[in-house]
DNA sequence: CTAGAATTTGAACGATGGTTCAAATTCTGA
DNA sequence: TCAGAATTTGAACCATCGTTCAAATTCTAG
């Protein structure tokens, strides 16, 4: 998890350090919506200040600019889609169920009213620097679902085919979502990450 | 498809129009390899200008703008798609067949080594005015095959769903593999292509 | 060969967008 | 209450990028 560190308050009390991580957590929830609304490189500070009724200078007072903004929202969206692939690991229900639970999770998780998000979708967005410890985080990710799959085909609760590329594909399905999913459509989140899921699962089962 | 106008030559020609007309081409086939590369929004004129080895200026005595590159670039690629579409309704062939023919060309359309292109992956870079066109070709497109994961259930090759969304998510994963895919990796594009289009497929064999 | 048209160049223009910063305002602890 | 720190503002700065254009060069018809 990216370190947050103490920039925007040098002061100590327990009371200020709080509003400021309140300010930036509404920063970052601001900046995730037009990310998501227009994609990473449209989304100008000004818009992101706007969103989150501030002025522009500010934001610069809680980041470092519109780079760390981009990693923190990456960054969460990630750690979450991450928790959910260990979570399902730990769980006892059959292989197949367990991935149906992580894709669902992974599509909530870019969709879901309130806190969906699709920044992680654009790492190349990064400046080199920061870009390669999100990849590796991403890749981790494939990989925590990749090993899933490979885990159901080895014990025969799957067909058997080339686990990495079956898995990208079900991320590509699941991440294409983000392009054509609109909250006012005829299917909620819910129903998409439910359907998605069942089908991408489908194709392996024997 | 979209008209190609007379612009960069008002002499009338045969031999100078062939010039004019292999130098656009050029044009657009630098530009394709460049929105690939970088993506749409992250390739200027002057690295396009320089791919093609061309100074800047000249891109404006070919084309209108950056617009309209990219326009031709995607009605292209969706022309050629669209072309293989309606190829594989012309077939004989099973609707299970014809429909992995079908995700087959796309993935080539994209990841081919000479012609790959996937700047229509990105219509919402097209200003407004342009994007509408683009929009409806490729939600032809997308019907098409939708069309033939209709068929299939209804004929009873294929396991009834959801099609519109089954078929988005076929799309979105083949169109995802532009994200991953490289040329010098383990998988040539054909492989990709044919075992993509095969795990697809069968996620909704009986 | 030569005049006029077509093509090409590259410097400059204007808009956009990320960023900075001096000044103003608000907050906090004593 | 008040000084000093923290926060906020918004105008200005600067780099980038699409685009324009006057001038230079190349081509072609007669």
């Amino acid at each position: 998890m990216v370190q947050i560190l103490n920039r925007g308050s040098t002061r100590t009390s327990p009371r200020a350090q709080r509003k400021t991580e309140a300010r930036r957590a509404e920063i970052l929830r601001a900046a995730a919506r037009v990310f998501r609304r227009k994609g990473v490189a449209a989304a100008g500070m000004r818009e992101i200040a706007e969103e989150a009724d501030l002025s522009p200078g500010i934001l610069y007072y809680y980041f470092s600019g519109k780079d760390e903004i981009l990693q923190y929202c990456q960054d969460r969206t990630l750690e979450h889609m991450l928790a959910a692939a260990e979570a399902a690991r730990a769980t006892p229900a059959s292989t197949p169920e367990r991935l149906r639970a992580v894709l669902r999770a992974h599509v909530q998780a870019m969709l879901g009213e309130l806190e969906g998000a699709t920044a992680h979708l654009e790492v190349e967005a990064l400046p080199e620097g920061m870009r390669e410890a999100m990849i590796a985080k991403r890749d981790r990710y494939e990989h925590e679902v990749r090993a899933l799959v490979a885990e159901g085909m080895k014990r025969g609760e799957l067909a058997k085919a080339d686990a990495a590329l079956v898995t990208r594909a079900m991320l590509g399905a699941v991440n294409w979502s983000a392009r054509w999913f609109r909250p006012d459509g005829k299917l909620r989140s819910a129903e998409v990450a439910q359907s998605l899921a069942d089908y991408l699962v489908r194709g392996l089962t024997k």
